[in-house]
DNA sequence: TCAATCCTTGCATAGTGTGCAAACTTTGCA
DNA sequence: TGCAAAGTTTGCACACTATGCAAGGATTGA
């Protein structure tokens, strides 16, 4: 785990361009300030500014945290029902994401109807539910049950983030639980059982 | 339903831009014409381009269908089990898209792979999510419950026409047949059902 | 027929994003 | 230590995107 000092350098860069973004953004809206204002503000030239990232919505994003791969082993090699398992595997995420919670709150509240970052968010999203949908491959029958359950996770994790930002008391967690309820009551519906509960 | 002689013009128009976006798109790829190309091709200056769609990406998409009228109240009256009426629901949805599913064969070329178009069609697929919502509410318990039905629903559909598109020889209502099937299996594992058909 | 309304277009302009080449820094090997 | 290879930053040029504005044309309904 030890960076070059190349490395560190570039950390230190990104890092710097996603803050000062973040910060002009909240304070103008991304709409009114340019590549070349966030760029002044992060200490390098446009040109640097779009070496690190293709534009103001990446810059504003990031790097979102993948899943865990200690995290994903423990998810396929389970052997508790799904459910509880992927419960698990949930709030593990959700503790990530809570370690950048401040991050996470700018970030919602600067990218809210804007559709490039809609966009990039989407690609991510994307890139996450293959990854869990090859996990759940050893968990499940087939790759279109995978999807379904990948979806779901995804989907749960994008509302509980919506939630928790709408409601500032809630904390990322109890958010989750909130969503996750809704999910289980949801599953009993689509599976035609006739017990709710 | 007649329409003036303006209105008209504006739906032509409209269709004329889209058509010449995905002729030229399909030729040369999204990224690799521009603005100003299109416009000619479809007969009008750059500046009218514009009035009628913000970028390419959004004249490639053009204006999906979203869910008719009838079809909602059908979901929100229903008597059946929720699972038989959404299936009835899904069903006649993919019937309108299989009406125009030479656009949707060429949007699905065009559009992979591109940020911008990504964001375009999350936008329209979040109305369409919070549309269903709405009509849930009649359905289920709470709003939680009826936002992971529509999650799922709108879910469901992105990925049957995902299928359809990799699989040439199956129709879109074969593709929502089999991706359903999946969702079901997977609504029981979510539910915790020891049996899972 | 005429005024209100809507549409199209050209022009000007601010901003985005990339290729290229020159200068500079870090790295790691001799 | 010294030096070549690799990676970084920057300025510059350039093509493209997207919007505001104002002039002129077409459509509408009275």
């Amino acid at each position: 785990m030890t960076l070059s000092l190349r490395q560190k350098r570039r950390q230190e860069t990104a890092h710097a361009i996603q803050t000062a973004t973040l910060e002009l953004a909240i304070e103008n809206g991304l709409e009114n300030i340019t590549t070349e204002e966030i760029a002044a503000a992060a200490g390098v030239s446009t040109r640097t500014f779009f070496n690190y990232f293709t534009n103001k919505e990446a810059a504003a994003i990031g790097t979102p945290p993948g899943f865990h791969e200690e995290d994903k082993a423990a998810l396929r090699d389970g052997t508790a029902p799904l459910t509880e398992d992927l419960k698990r595997f949930l709030d593990k995420h959700m503790e990530t994401l809570a370690k950048k919670d401040n991050i996470l709150r700018m970030v919602g509240k600067v990218l809210r109807s804007n559709e490039k970052a809609r966009g990039i968010l989407d690609g991510f999203l994307t890139i996450e539910r293959d990854d869990l949908t090859e996990c759940l491959m050893a968990r499940v029958e087939n790759r279109q049950v995978a999807a379904a359950v990948a979806s779901n996770v995804t989907n749960v994790t994008a509302r509980a983030i919506h939630l928790w930002e709408h409601e500032p008391d809630r904390s990322l967690g109890e958010a989750l639980d909130t969503i996750w309820e809704g999910l289980i009551v949801a599953s009993h519906l689509l599976a035609g059982s006739s017990d709710q509960r």
